[in-house]
DNA sequence: GGCTGTATATAACACTGTTATATTTTGTCA
DNA sequence: TGACAAAATATAACAGTGTTATATACAGCC
């Protein structure tokens, strides 16, 4: 990729980034990115593959955030608090990144679906994830075990999150939904630490 | 509203939910629902609010089968049996009514936005949800207590629901599935239980 | 039978994603 | 340095979308 090459497709992305923050995956349309980058749409199709390749850089982008959540030194902190501090800031990126995470939990156009490369981000954060989350199993948890403990967690944290975005977190005067959410998470953990 | 009336209204909404059932919002444009009801676009105008008005309902569909799965004959079971059954069926309507569940998780048109009366039955689902779930606590459990409580258990089934739906369930080799997100449910239950 | 109101059909609008065609720019070679 | 080819980019057009203006058909009433 030459070097004007790769100033075309920074354009591109800054512009499509811009309008997702503020407006989400409904304003992002080929000709809105395209005018904000000062280019024709021609360009959105040469440099990535149309509406189509914006979507999946910023699906992989939302994993990439994901994933930089679950970087915890594990030098400094036991396994617990590893887990907790990564669970933290989990939340963090579902926060302040919005716009990713609805769109990697599937709020975007009905007609978008990831690439191949686009789910092997979300795999990728999921494996990060395990490596987290297992060095509070025993030595010996199979990888099944490990995996589901895992999930268990993200599918905790995710549901108080979808569940927030909902009319009903109007409706519940819950004033610290993100407590709520760390305590329903290591109640998972505390069960799994009595079991063994 | 007149006979005919109410037969224009039927004959498009049966159009819509054929069509939604089969390809979900994707499926759902104005000129596919007329088409398929053997009428012109301006009826979705003024039978229903347009495109809006057919997801509304759609939308007020869904949670109405959330609803009916938390029916559960409570002179029959324990408090406990009572939950643990109403997840099942809420497992079941998830897996049934995939498209509907998908669109009151906002996994929809990026434009839209549930009008009030469609919220209205988001929040009557998770009242019933609430309902269910604090005969479970002790009598003089805070009304805050009761919501949180139904809030855990939504969360924890629904985060398993969607994360199901993800890639990630394709690498992890949990063949099942549902098992794992009914004994997540039923550790915050014995949490709750364990804790008065 | 005529008139008015309602229901429905048709045509048109503006926006969308995408591509065919045209134009401009860049790089290479003699 | 000019010519040529390739690449990059711009423009125009296509088909589909949601929505509405206008036209037509139908129903009800006097």
């Amino acid at each position: 990729m030459t070097d004007t090459q790769h100033k075309t497709k920074t354009r591109i992305l800054k512009a499509a980034s811009e309008l997702f923050l503020k407006g989400g995956v409904a304003a992002l349309s080929v000709r809105a990115i395209a005018k904000r980058a000062g280019m024709s749409t021609i360009n959105i199709y040469s440099h990535f593959q149309g509406k189509q390749g914006i979507l999946d850089t910023l699906y992989i982008e939302g994993f990439e955030k994901v994933s930089a959540a679950m970087d915890i030194d594990m030098t400094r902190h036991s396994p617990r608090e590893a887990i907790v501090l990564g669970m933290k800031h989990y939340l963090d990126i579902a926060e302040q990144y919005n716009a990713h995470y609805r769109l990697i939990f599937g709020e975007a156009d009905p007609s978008y679906t990831p690439s191949p490369d686009a789910r092997q981000a979300g795999i990728a954060a999921f494996e990060r994830l395990v490596t987290l989350t297992s060095s509070f199993l025993p030595k010996d948890a199979s990888r099944t075990r490990k995996q589901e403990f895992a999930l268990t967690l993200w599918a905790t944290l995710h549901g108080f999150v979808r569940l927030h975005g909902n009319a009903v977190s109007e409706l519940v005067d819950i004033s610290n939904w993100r407590q709520m959410t760390l305590e329903a998470a290591i109640r998972q953990i505390d069960a799994a630490q009595a079991e063994g």
